[in-house]
Parts: C-alpha cells; structure tokens; sequence
DNA sequence: GCAAAAGTGTTATCCCTACACCCATGA
DNA sequence: TCATGGGTGTAGGGATAACACTTTTGC
C-alpha cells in the first residue's frame, strides 16, 4: 500500500473498441478475462492508466500489450464511470473507438494468454462490466461518422477498389446502397485518388484501385 | 495520508463550460480561483470527484455548491487528461458542457466566495490549466449540435417568440439568418408547438409565443 | 459462351436559398 | 403617423434517389 493520498482517489482505465471488417461483417476484439471479477468472461481489452502516460498513450499501450495491435485508428468515444461498474473499487473508464485494417488484424497466437478473438457485433457473448454498453455507443458513432466523415477507409488497406469501399459502407450501415450512386458520391468528396493500378480477379473485369488523399486524416465531410 | 492504494492514482476532476445568453451575446460562467495553483485566474467551475456520485452527479454537485445553479441541461464533453494539465498531481478531467436559460441563471451574491462571472466567450480572459481548449471545445460542439438537434432550447425561457428563437440562433453562429427560412425549418421540424398565447410589448405587434413539445429532451433531427 | 463483378447517365423529386412587402401595435 | 419587430410565399438551383444495361475477364 504504498501509494497514499489525503483524499480518497479513483482508479481510472482505458478500454478500447477495436472494430475491423473479417469476413463481410463487422467484429470487435475481445479479450478473455483470466482474473476476477468476471473470470472467463469476454471483455474490451484495456486496463489501468500509469500516471506517466496520456490517456492515449494508455489505450495504444494496452492495446500492444494485450493484442499486438499497433497501428489503428484512435478516437475518444466516452468517460463511463457508474459508482458500481467495477466490483474492486470505484473505476472510471476512457472508453476508445478504434479501427484496423483487416489485414492488420492478426491474432495473438492461440497459445497467448489471454485469448482474444474478434466476435461479430451482431452476436457477442456476455461481456464483463459495462462493456456491452460501450460497445452499443461505439457502434452507433460508427455507423454516424461514416455518414459525415472519411472514417471508414480506415477499415481498408492503402489501396482498394471502389467495389471494396461501397462493401464496407454496407457493412457498417447493414443495408445497401445503389452502385452508380455510391460511386457519384464517394468520388465527388474528394478524398479519394486513382492509383492507376487495376486489381485483376479470375473471371472478373480488372477494377481501378485507387487510395485516400491523406492517409492517416479522418475528415468531416459536407 | 489516509487513503492508500496498492498501485498509483490519478484525481479525477468534472469540469463544466456552462453557457447562456445574456445581452444577446454567448456567455460562459467562470470562477475565480482562491488558491494555488493559478490563484487569481479565472477557471471552470469543477471539483474532484466524490466516490459515492457518479460523474455527471459531481457535475452538478460542484455548479450547485460553487454557482447556486441547479436545473440545466447537461451533456459530457470530452476527458482530457494531459500529464501536465495541472501541477500538484496527476488530475483526469471529465468536462461537461451545460446550458441554461438567461432568467435561471443568477448570480451568487458579490460578498460570495468564490467570485462567478459570465464572461463573453469571445473575449476570454486568460485561464487557468487547459480550460482554454475546454472551452473551445465546448463551443464548437454547441456550434454542431444547434444545426442538428433541439439543443438550443435549452438556452430559452418555457415559452418564446419565433423571433427571440431565431436570436439564440444567430449569436450561436454568429450570423444572420433569414427570416422566412428560418421559420419554415424550425416549424418543419415538429419540435414547437403555439401556447395560443401572445407576448405584447409597446409599439409593436403582439408575437405568438411557442413551446418545446418536449422540454426536457434534445432530440436529433433530419 | 458464361458467370461475375466493373463500369456508366438520365430523370424526377425534394430541399435549401434568396428575396420584399404588409401587419399590428403603443407611443 | 411612425417606428418597430411580426408575419407571410414563390421561384430557381443543387443535391439526392431511383433505375438497367454494357464491358471485361478467366474459365
């Protein structure tokens, strides 16, 4: 007990929404619990804050530690902090939204502990904690940004095919959309570029590939 | 040195960018700090959190014991959490963004310690700790949510004219409208209904006086 | 030649914007 | 009667939504 304060103090953590795109559905990235409380359970990977790193720093630090994920999307999504969410003591919680590539989406070998695995947002297990209502409010900001920003290409690698891009709009918003007019609209935003590369598939047409203007930025569009 | 803890923690703070309009111009309420650090400078009104209130709890806990306000409308911002962002400890901050209407918001008598005044949000004095960007923050999300949610209600007395509505509107952001356009959107969007009654005031004609439909909820539109 | 995705335009509708005049009142 | 904000409609332009066929390839 060596850290001691005049006032009592509340443990803070991170716990981070991963989501990526694995077999034309969206998933998130659990971590199975081998401690108490909530052995065994499934939960959003993330834990305690050192108080020499920012809150960020935390979130990507937990995330290498835990899933050998480093580089993504990060974005701040909520502070959760309901007197009883941890049954320990009282924890307050930076919950993050971040996105990764699904071919930068490897998993920990099966042998790692803990065991992670990307579950389908549609069906996840009984989670730990409140960690089922962060992953609710995660997915709701995703399916809104994706409307108004250039978020979802960081669900694609470096280059794609506008076939690809519209697939991830239908997954992220779960209906589709009319080709012609997703095309019209994706080019008309500017956030996009010819590589002047085809991508060539047996039986198919070859399909332009093309990449973002500004790689690492997320834009707010319209 | 009573409180102890097997690993080290940090503060956890609410902070909270209160606004209203008064004069027809954008004001934020500020508290003046009597003790180090930053003594003297202006500041958010906030505390350290209690471990037997949840969050937004502290939030109004602290804007009822520093400001004597009590019925706004409250929404959480953003956590910030630099290692920096304040001297004597490592201190997260929960910051909360409140509105509340011109005639609910009273000042604590000038003999009240501390000192609260709403200052105009573009001409700010110098603050303590990062409540600059808070505040910044905080207004370009007041900013956003006036064009898609009912947000800007919260800053109008029960009942209104169309005119003073419109008012809030411009001096959020800070231009003119149109009228006729105006009036059109806002009836459109089935968020108003006509008390029936008139508000009169000498030399003019009398204007119908509207209310939310539903007071207490910001609803999201289009 | 066939299956499978790539690629491509036009039309109708809706929404947003711009814009100017009369009305009701109290002094 | 005058000053002041209250109240009202229309037309044009731009964005959105609906909709179907041809192209290119590998097998």
């Amino acid at each position: 007990m060596a850290y001691c304060y005049t006032f009592p103090h509340p443990a803070v953590t991170t716990d981070i929404v991963v989501f990526t795109i694995i077999d034309d559905r969206l998933k998130v990235l659990l971590v199975e619990r081998v401690t108490p409380p909530f052995q065994g359970h499934w939960a959003l990977p993330g834990g305690f804050l050192q108080l020499h790193e920012n809150l960020d720093g935390c979130a990507r630090r937990e995330l290498a530690e835990k899933t050998d994920l480093t580089d993504l999307y990060l974005e701040q999504l909520y502070t959760f902090g309901r007197i009883d969410r941890d049954p320990r003591e009282r924890v307050i919680t930076v919950a993050y939204m971040a996105l990764v590539r699904a071919c930068n989406a490897p998993l920990r070998p099966d042998s790692g502990e803990p065991r992670t695995c990307w579950f389908p947002v549609k069906t996840l297990p009984r989670l730990a904690f409140d960690h089922q209502e962060i992953i609710q409010l995660a997915h709701q900001r995703l399916l809104a940004k994706s409307r108004y920003s250039t978020i979802a290409l960081q669900l694609l690698p470096a280059q794609f095919t506008l076939g690809e891009l519209q697939k991830v709009y239908e997954i992220i918003q779960d209906e589709t959309l009319d080709k012609r007019n997703f095309r019209k609209w994706v080019l008309s935003i500017q956030c996009l570029r010819e590589t002047g590369e085809v991508r060539r598939k047996a039986g198919r047409r070859p399909a332009k590939l093309y990449e973002p203007q500004r790689r690492e930025t997320v834009e707010f569009i319209r």
